[in-house]
This record gives C-alpha cells, structure tokens and sequence, in this order.
DNA sequence: TTACGATCCGGACCGAGGTCCGTTTATTGT
DNA sequence: ACAATAAACGGACCTCGGTCCGGATCGTAA
C-alpha cells in the first residue's frame, strides 16, 4: 500500500497505465486527445471506455458510475479498464484531459492577458480567474478525479499549472519564496475549496473572484495605498 | 453518497456515531479524551479500540492498518468499531482528538503569544507554527485521516482552526474579506501540501516556517518597507 | 432478585476498486 | 499467406470499507 515504487525488471504483471506518461514535464500540450502507438483493439476501446464514462458521469454524477459499469457500458472487460487507465483517478484524469490542455495552452501560448504579451501580475490574475472559471463548470469531475491526499499534489497536470505561476511570481516578486507563494495560491484555486466555498457556504462565484484578485495584490505587495 | 443528511425519526438503522457530537461550534475542549453517558461495555470497547488502532498503527504506519484488524487486535466485532467511530476517517479523527484538543486549548486560552494577550498578528503568526509543527509529528494519522474532498472543510476540528484565524484576521485587517484569507492561510497549512513539501520536495520545516511569517506579513500588509 | 426494554455486540454479507492469469488478437517479418 | 511474438482482453478473484440484524448485555425499576 506504501510500497510498489517500480516493480523490478522481472515480468511486469501489468505494462502499468502508459495513459499519463507524462511528456518532458510542462510542455505536454500536443496530440489533441490521443496518444501514441497503442495498438489498433486498445485505441479503440480507449475511446469506447472515454465515451461510455462521459455519457454515465452525465447521468448519474460522476460519484455514482461504477468501474464495472463503465467497463459495461463500453461492452469491454473491467481489465481493460484498468490496464489503460491505472485507476479510477486515471479514467476521470483522462476525462478531463481536453479542458487541462486547452487551459494550459491558452496560459502558454494564447492571447493576452492570459497568454504571454501582459505584464505577468495581469496574467496571473487572469490565470486564477480562468481555473475558476473551469473548475465550476466542472467541479463534479474535478472532485471525483482528486487523488488521495499523498498523491494530490504530485498530479502532473497540478504541477504544470504550478510551475506556471511560480514562474509568473519570479517575475513579480524575485526576492520572494515563489514556490511557496505559487502553492498557497494555488491553494485558493483548489477544487475542493471552491466546492465547498460555493456549495456548502453559499459563497457566489462572483466573490471567489474578488477574494483572487485581492489575494494576488496581497501576496504580490502591490495593494492599493502604500 | 450524496444524500443522507439527517435520517428520519423513523427508526435509525444505526445509533450514529455519537463519537463526533459537536459541542457549540468552537469551544469544545472540555472532557479530555471521553465521552458522555456511554454504556459500560461500549465505554470499555472504545478504550480497546483506541489503544488497538494506536499500537497498530505505530507498527504499521497509518495507511497500513485495516479497520479488521483494529477490531480483531481490540478482541471485538467489526461492527463495533463501525458504531462507535462511524467509519474509518471517524476513528483516525478521534485518535488526533486529545491533540487537537489541547492545540486548541492552547490558541483560545493558552499564554501568548498563542493565546490571548499579544497582538492578534503575533498571534496569528505563532498559530502557524504551532500547527506546522503538530502536523509534522503526526503527518501519517493527518494525511490518513483526511476525508474525501467533498468532506475536507466540513470537518468541526478544521473548521474551529478556520474560525479562529478568520477572527484575527478580522482585527489585523477588518476591510478585507477575512473568510477567504483565512482559507488561504489554512490552505498553506494542510497536511497533504506539508507532506508533499518536506516529503517529496524536500524542503526543510525550517523554510516553511520562514514562508508562514512571510505569507502572514503580505496576506495582512504588514510587509517590511512600505 | 427478577424482569424488561434500550443499547450494544459480532460476524455474515455486500459493493466497489484493483489484480491475476489463461486465452485471444493485432502486428511484423518472411 | 503464415507463423511467431508481443500486446491486449476478460472475468474470476481478492481485499477492504461499510451495513444489517438476530442475539447477548447492561441499566433500571419494582
């Protein structure tokens, strides 16, 4: 349960999920939605299990869909899920594999103030602004796709988002301890809270958004008198 | 998974674990480590089961220890252990309790700079490391005891720490949205980014301890030029 | 002391995530 | 076209958290 870091040379009992074969850390923003070289049967049930799941998550929520009925559903074995996917994490990771790309490819390479061109305290506040955004429209997903907490922020995709604000904070503030700043901020952005913030306390969206810019002039130092 | 809120008076299938009862909110750090009018035999099997989970868990690390085998190490009925803790999060929850408890204690009428006395910001910054700290001597129970996310910020225990630096917050910087900036604050000090950051990263408690005084200093404004 | 009702106990039972391994299928080289 | 080999398949199987309910126990009142 705590071991299992990377099974010996000796016969592999599962090729491991190739799924989130993470490319050279951050730029992994290529191939649309597919992935490489898998052989003919597995692309095709891939997509089977993908669609099956999108189609199960909309009806039931994605807390109420089964392995086993997703499997079902996309008539394949519950091996088969799991050899592509690892584990539930990883089919509702793969899930919400397109909006993350597109997200980091808007705050890579996309129009400003999202994108390069803005001053960098625009862009972080405009970065926060959008994972708000994406995370309410699918905050049902993005709760069920949470790992365990030992692993929750080791997820590649975190980490990618991460590294973007640490690097935007570097610009801002370089004498600070961007890495910790970059984490607390992203902690704002944390599904989780949001969920609760806006679910539970009953908090619009609207003030999520204030409390984000505010927190970035905060942390940022450049508050409104001084 | 997502209903049950309340059960109707119509016949509870199960008592309901009377173990997280909440007190009025906040201030519930009476009776140490018991609990009220409990039948004997239940009382005794507590006590068992406790002391069970803590050896075990001290063998075997937190994520090790089955909820069977707590039971079977307390010389009682899987069941049992289910009733009185309500589930796996409940009984790793009250194995913090006598901690929790006293952290608290300690902030609401302990000697300053924690507890009343010094300036809400000294305070504020001391609560930080005293709940860096404490996570740190227990980081495998916190991380084993945390909730799906859905329940991460409903727990009573975290919400009273919630209350509390809101409350501060409110006297360093009653214009701004306190609720959310204690979030944040509280976001810097969840287990899980403490484990990941010494853990994994690498960091030294030392420079999160540093990175807290200095979130403290830019949340609330008091930065040092100006 | 006894009897009775509320509370508690225990372990069989269930569902869901995850694994294993014998069988099937796609690919590739000839 | 035809092996031969690597990759994928599927579903039986295991574990573990959580539930249920018939029966044992405790507290109490007479």
């Amino acid at each position: 349960m705590l071991y299992a870091v990377f099974m010996s040379a000796t016969l592999p009992p599962f090729p491991r999920p190739q799924e989130p074969a993470g490319e050279p850390e951050l730029l992994q923003l290529s191939s649309a939605g597919d992935d490489p070289c898998l052989r003919a049967d597995a692309a095709r049930n891939r997509a089977r299990l993908l669609e099956a799941a999108t189609r199960l998550i909309a009806e039931h929520g994605a807390a109420g869909v089964t392995m086993e009925a997703v499997a079902a559903a996309a008539n394949v074995g519950k091996g088969t899920v799991f050899r592509r996917f690892g584990d539930r994490t990883g089919l509702l990771t793969a899930l919400l594999d397109h909006s993350s790309r597109k997200l980091q490819a808007d705050f890579l390479g996309g129009p400003p103030p999202l994108g390069p061109g803005a001053p960098a305290i625009e862009r972080l506040r405009a970065f926060g602004v959008a994972v708000l955004y994406r995370s309410v429209e699918q905050l049902d997903l993005q709760l069920a796709a949470q790992p365990e907490p030992t692993r929750r922020f080791a997820h590649p995709s975190l980490r990618a988002l991460h590294t973007h604000v640490t690097m935007l904070l570097r610009q801002i503030a370089p004498d600070a301890d961007c890495e910790l700043l970059a984490q607390t901020l992203m902690g704002y952005l944390d599904p989780a809270l949001i969920h609760h913030l806006t679910k539970q306390c009953g908090m619009p969206l609207e003030r999520l958004e204030k409390g984000w810019l505010d927190l970035v002039d905060r942390v940022t130092g450049s508050r409104p008198p001084c």
